[in-house]
DNA sequence: TTCATACTTCGATGGTAACCGAAGCATTTG
DNA sequence: CAAATGCTTCGGTTACCATCGAAGTATGAA
């Protein structure tokens, strides 16, 4: 009956500028308002409202009733890794959106990608994890080894508590700005997290970019050099 | 200036049912003419032209003029790989194309993906290698070992001459119906058109599908268990 | 040269979807 | 309770684009 996936649902989904702005807003990885989102389209908010409305049906997003505010965000992991994937492919061919602000070293430097560390950190975390024999790649997955474990608890991160969760504990996710891969996964999330809670880095408001504090950076690179 | 890609473009052309039908088409590794693709999209000649300009100039698709045919082909790997993306995406979700024809197990097989081979066989092959010790993962890139080297030499293919190509002879791609990586590449390529040449297996005709011999599939099964 | 094939361009049409104003619903605050 | 906030739904407009018929261009065959 069926012959092959169908393309075409998604690709119109994001088609639209107006929802393809909405989504890379929510690429930060927070949670946000229809009223927020309207803001990042520069659109009403009636018009958001139905994007989002054909963004939920079509399952990129899911969102969560909080009060009286809607939080909005993307549906899962997956859906990350396919706006990260496409965007790598739009950046290559050129295709960026011109908008205010030069933030483009800071993007390229480190940004949140959906809910992990992505640019040239992310990519340099990933690569010593693998060099020291951390985690182990299989195509695009990957696992934590022993020592990866001791590695990671040591850093303060509950490793049992991560294998709980029904999604892969580590995943690879390709880097746009990079082109190589970057730690994605609940253990991606928890690394990112750590290092907001410790106060080594922050995120940019109104950006995907992640700025490292001096320090911050400075033990970054002597954890990953 | 530029903060982040613009992934609304590509999935404007996308989008679109008949477009995706021709990319979709297209992903069976073959040039097809204008009114091949007309067919498959089943649109009129004329909106297959305004859809296939639109292609190009997206960078999608590129077009080869041979006496007054005008072949058709993804622009290269890369599109490929994009699109095997966005249908894995797909598939996970349930979004299929409905059409006649109960050729769905034998796609999730074997099939062709632009230029390689996909599907189960697919991705036991690139298992086996990498089990082996011939080919080596790194995130989405990958390597031929000494070992992988004299193995494929001694399929009858000229390794030097891969390696003399500007794109990577080893290379990834995420398999939409195993959810597994299989091998792409000008080796991934390499191997395909041995297969056929050596007649363990042929194209299905308007289809991705490959057919392997009863003879061909106990040789591959041989080489790769 | 004449005809045929392959494809593109032009022009007109129709359908769809993005968009916003206004009204409606739900939740919180005062 | 009433007022305010956040968001959805409805209705109507507009603009775009997919579509196809017809005409135009290019290559090859007769």
């Amino acid at each position: 009956m069926k012959e092959g996936p169908d393309i075409s649902q998604i690709g119109a989904l994001i088609g639209d500028p107006a929802r393809a702005n909405m989504l890379t807003a929510l690429m930060g990885g927070q949670a946000l308002t229809a009223t927020e989102l309207a803001g990042a389209a520069g659109i009403t908010l009636q018009t958001a409202s139905s994007h989002l409305s054909k963004l939920e049906t079509g399952g990129l997003v899911a969102q969560r009733k909080q009060g009286r505010h809607r939080y909005f965000a993307l549906a899962d992991d997956e859906v990350g890794q396919l706006l990260e994937n496409i965007m790598g492919f739009a950046a290559n061919r050129g295709l960026m959106r011109t908008r205010p602000g030069p933030k483009d070293p800071a993007l390229r430097k480190a940004r949140v990608c959906y809910n992990h560390l992505a640019g040239d950190f992310g990519v340099r975390m990933l690569d010593r994890l693998v060099a020291d024999g951390d985690v182990t790649l299989d195509g695009d997955e990957a696992g934590l080894t022993q020592n990866g474990e001791a590695r990671i608890a040591a850093l303060g991160i509950d490793v049992p508590a991560l294998k709980t969760q029904r999604r892969p504990v580590c995943r690879t996710c390709l880097d746009w700005s990079e082109r190589r891969s970057h730690l994605a996964g609940s253990l991606g999330e928890a690394l990112l997290a750590r290092f907001i809670a410790d106060g080594w880095a922050r995120r940019e408001k109104d950006s995907r970019a992640i700025r490292f504090t001096p320090e911050g950076e400075k033990r970054f690179t002597a954890l990953f050099p």
